[in-house]
RNA sequence: GGGUGGUUAGCUCAGUUGGUCUAGAGCGUCUGGUUUACACCCAGAAGGUCACUGGUUCGACUCCAGUACCACCCACCA
């Protein structure tokens, strides 16, 4: 734990995350999606940030002039909804009405501040590597600046609107919600069905009923066939009688109830828009408070749960009630900010609007919608899992008008002035008293939704009044330099809410599209699958718990590998303690290898970069690893440029532990190659530090060379293919003629521990013979004869290696029916692989159509099996 | 109602153009081990009709169609 806060603040005083945009180094650029200012680190973000670090940390490695911008979120009505609810905790009975807007801001801004130190504070937990210096806010000076702009530029395009529309208004938090933002919830109530002149009508909420005047069916129910469009009839209904008019309307399901319905357009935005269509009347039954309105004649002032059992009662004393379905499940709008019951109301708003064609957009002008969609068709983004592509077009496809404004004072305030019937907007107020602004606020995705290039602001041009947004864009160094950025990183969950509205957006203010690769993680379930959340407890892992226990590294690692993209991971503390172990295991290893450097009087910083010795004195293990490492690093390499962390840090888990550790470091003991070590040790170490910065830096202190950078500066390992081929045939044969023997020790079912006598007879026998210690000890026999006499006799085994034949003779313990029985399903398996090898290369379109280096492998692979299969027939000839 | 994903060893999951994969890993289980780093270790073992049905193919965990169950997203519920 503390080695790891020292390791931090070493990189950070460095200055190494710091981009510098005036090299010609390709830039790599992530804006990290900023947390919500609210509070604590979760492994949601702890996921993302080891994400976001591996990409970055990889890129630097690689020569590109990495940056990773960090923030937070002002997050409007969440933020404000936690800060009433701490200051009602303290006894403030209603922190609205008792301290006003600017006390209640003023407090929000202070808990926000004590939130941002905790978050930072947590981000350098995690390992990230972020530049600092430029640290960006969703509210503070600069990004006001480009809000306000953008929002100017947008309302002089005829962008932005403000009209009376239905919104999803929480009366609770006394604002309105996105639709994104309303969650669904099934509630099982009461259906009841009243009589309404000569109809019935259903519903679950009696209580909206009182202005209802107006009786909708579809065009062509037979059943109300009678009855004619605008029609009208006398009923007696809550409150006495009332005049209803008919209206047919398509969008009734006739299937559904009795096929006819009351509408109640002020609070239903289906009811809505049909009284739209038909020019209906439109009556507020229902306060912003949750309390009916005079409308509803004695139950005014009631607020609505309470009195819908009036309201029933008094239809039912009226002979109006017909029946009642106790068992009705519906669903029911919820805010998921936190808040209530949602109850649509009509209210003066403040809309983008989505369709309007007027966007300058590679040579022509289209809809905001039209930009989404080509921004990810055309290629310019892609969304990695790819599937997401298709769930972001539909969405697109049932877009509407994004209602921007909220009415909570936490956020960007709407740069809209009155003056009686005057409107202004603009960046800066207008001249002149008696200007009012518009009380509301942005809705908080407005500004995230810049995030990419507001960072990248120079501040001080923000502070410049006579500049354009075009201006403070084209000179801001940065975001010539650093935009669009390479990677957006964040969770599917908010792909529609802020993914898409960056696209949106940036196209829009800047021209240029936000970022090229949109790579989407999954959530981070508890072991039983469900999400993990602070009303269960049980269920909940806190990163910050964990991390001195287990260390930064493992969680990382435990978050990454065996995740893939886009599906939901469950995150249990077994698993982040087995890497734990690796993380230890590596700790060890290296311990190990510079007590193998000290054994030989060698200090490990004294080996420059020397990665090998003349390939002669070099033992057959040695240059076993040499030729593995190259592979290694082709492997990890093209892997991270692909985004695949999971696999590649699964390769890496295996080879460290396996193959390095379990099998080189065991063989060399004794006789190890300080250099092949220390090459072998330092590519690993390098290789590793995206995936476990913090052991691998404080690693690379011990082993690194003399005069050398801090590991998170230096080169990314290359591949040298001059180390790979020398010696792979030779290997190939030693390693074969290994496994060869452990197989058929199983297939023969000599208990493991047994120690053997085995005979080689082999045309390679000056090599085997060589290494006949490694063989004796990794294949653990008694004794080990190598004979070059390809003589065959009864009691062997023969196993068919793609480059040497060998025949293995297990003393006195081959078993001639068992060996003949392997042979025979050998041999059958080759002839039908033969067969179809055979036509498909047969088959003229796959010739024709496939790579050439694909159809000789298929003719490699033939050949090789053809071989094989005579040597199989030889040999079971032989044996009968 | 529309859409997406999943279903592989007791558990959690990999499996990239269909074939040397006789399907892998980690954890768990079992056996053995004080071999000059590591018991947070080493050497092994057991454990799977790859949800089901059908199709394409010489050959399917992999491709196609359908079924079942689970999860999620969107829309709607008078």
């Amino acid at each position: 734990m503390k080695v790891e806060d020292r390791i931090y603040s070493m990189w950070e005083k460095s200055g190494a995350f710091r981009a510098d945009n005036t090299t010609d180094k390709e830039p790599f650029t992530i804006s990290m999606p900023p947390p919500n200012a609210t509070g604590q680190l979760h492994l949601g973000h702890a996921v993302m940030l080891a994400l976001e670090d591996i990409f970055i940390r990889f890129a630097r490695m690689r020569g590109k002039e990495a940056l990773w911008v960090p923030g937070t979120d002002h997050a409007a009505i969440a933020t404000e909804n936690v800060v009433i609810k701490k200051l009602k905790d303290e006894g403030i009975r209603d922190p609205r009405e008792e301290l006003g807007r600017e006390k209640l801001v003023d407090a929000i801004k202070e808990f926000v501040s004590g939130s941002q130190d905790t978050i930072r504070s947590q981000i350098r937990k995690m390992g990230s590597s972020c530049d600092w210096s430029r640290e960006a806010y969703t509210m503070d000076a600069p990004r006001h600046r480009l809000v306000n702009e953008v929002f100017c530029k947008m309302f002089a395009d005829d962008l932005i609107y403000r009209g009376h529309r239905i919104v999803n208004w929480d009366p609770k938090l006394q604002t309105n919600v996105s639709d994104d933002e309303v969650e669904w919830e099934d509630r099982t109530d009461p259906f009841y069905t009243f009589r309404y002149g000569p109809f019935e009508i259903g519903t679950v909420r009696p209580e909206t009923k009182f202005g209802d005047k107006y009786v909708v069916m579809h065009p062509d129910d037979k059943r109300y066939k009678k009855y004619k469009h605008g029609d009208t009839f006398e009923c007696e209904w809550i409150n006495g009688p009332i005049t209803a008019t008919i209206i047919k309307d398509e969008s009734v399901d006739p299937e559904m109830g009795t096929g006819v319905m009351t509408i109640t357009p002020w609070h239903s935005g289906v009811d809505f828009e049909i009284a739209e269509r038909h020019g209906l009347d439109k009556e507020q039954v229902i306060d912003f408070e949750g309390k009916l309105l005079p409308i509803a004649g004695e139950f005014e002032g009631m607020r609505i749960e309470d009195a819908r059992a009036n309201i029933v009662e008094k239809l039912d004393s009226k002979g109006l009630l017909v029946k009642i379905d106790e068992k009705y499940t519906h669903t029911v709008a919820l805010n998921s900010r936190g808040g209530g019951v949602i109850e649509p109301q009509i209210k003066l708003q403040w809309f983008i609007d989505v369709n309007r064609q007027v966007v300058q957009w590679k040579d022509r002008k289209i809809s905001l919608k039209e930009v989404m969609q080509d921004a990810v068709r055309s290629g310019d983004i892609n969304i990695i899992p790819e599937r997401f592509e298709k769930t972001y077009f539909h969405w697109i496809d049932n877009l509407r008008d994004w209602c921007i404004s909220r009415q909570i004072w936490w956020g960007h305030r709407i740069p809209v002035w009155y003056k009686g019937a005057e409107e202004f907007s603009g960046v800066q107020p207008p001249d002149g008293d008696d200007w009012v602004q518009d009380p509301d606020t942005l809705d908080t995705w407005f500004s995230s939704a810049l995030w990419t290039w507001s960072t990248l602001v120079d501040p001080k041009l923000t502070e410049d009044y006579s500049l354009t947004l075009k201006e403070i864009i084209e000179k801001s160094p940065d975001i010539q330099k650093f935009h669009p950025t390479q990677v957006m990183e964040t969770g599917y969950d908010i792909l529609f809410f802020w993914v898409a509205r960056m696209i949106l957006m940036t196209t829009y203010a800047t021209g240029e599209i936000p970022f090229k690769t949109v790579y989407l993680h999954g959530m981070i379930r508890a072991r039983d699958g469900q999400k993990m959340s602070k009303s269960k407890p049980e269920t909940m892992i806190d990163p910050l718990d964990i991390i001195p226990q287990y260390g930064a590294d493992a969680l990382r690692m435990a978050m990454i590998v065996g995740q893939s993209p886009g599906n939901d991971q469950k995150l249990y503390e077994e698993k982040i303690a087995g890497y734990r172990n690796f993380i230890n295991k590596l700790w060890n290893a290296s311990r190990f290898v510079l007590m193998q450097c000290e054994d030989a009087g060698v200090d490990p910083h004294s080996i420059a970069g020397s990665k090998q010795q003349a390939a002669s004195s070099l033992s057959l293990a040695d240059r076993a690893l040499l030729s593995a490492l190259q592979d290694l690093i082709t492997d990890v390499t093209n892997g991270l440029a692909d985004y695949r962390l999971s696999e590649v840090g699964e390769r890496l888990y295996s080879f460290t532990w396996d193959y390095f550790c379990d099998w080189y470091l065991e063989l060399s003991k004794g006789e190890a190659n300080t250099n092949v070590l220390l090459y072998g040790l330092r590519t690993i170490v390098a290789l590793l530090h995206p995936y476990c910065p913090f052991v691998t830096e404080e690693l690379w202190g011990h082993i690194k060379p003399e005069g050398a950078d801090m590991l998170l500066q230096q080169a990314w390992p290359v591949a040298d293919a001059s180390l790979k081929n020398h010696s792979d045939k030779e290997l190939q044969i030693v390693i074969d003629v290994i496994t060869a023997i452990r197989s058929l020790r199983s297939d023969q079912e000599i208990e493991p521990a047994k120690k053997i006598t085995v005979i080689i007879h082999s045309e390679h026998a000056d090599l085997l013979s060589a290494q006949q210690e490694h063989i004796i000890r990794m294949a653990r026999l008694e004794t080990l004869t190598v004979s070059s006499a390809t003589q065959k006799h009864e009691n062997v085994a023969s196993v068919f290696l793609s480059n040497a034949e060998v025949h293995l003779s297990l003393e006195g313990l081959i078993d001639v029916e068992k060996e003949v029985a392997r042979l025979s399903k050998e041999k059958e398996k080759l002839e039908g692989f033969i067969r179809g090898i055979a036509a498909k290369l047969d088959n003229e379109k796959f010739v024709q159509n496939a790579k050439e280096e694909v159809v000789e492998k298929e003719r490699e692979k033939l050949a090789v099996s053809q071989q094989k299969l005579i040597k199989v027939e030889e040999r079971l000839k032989a044996l009968k």
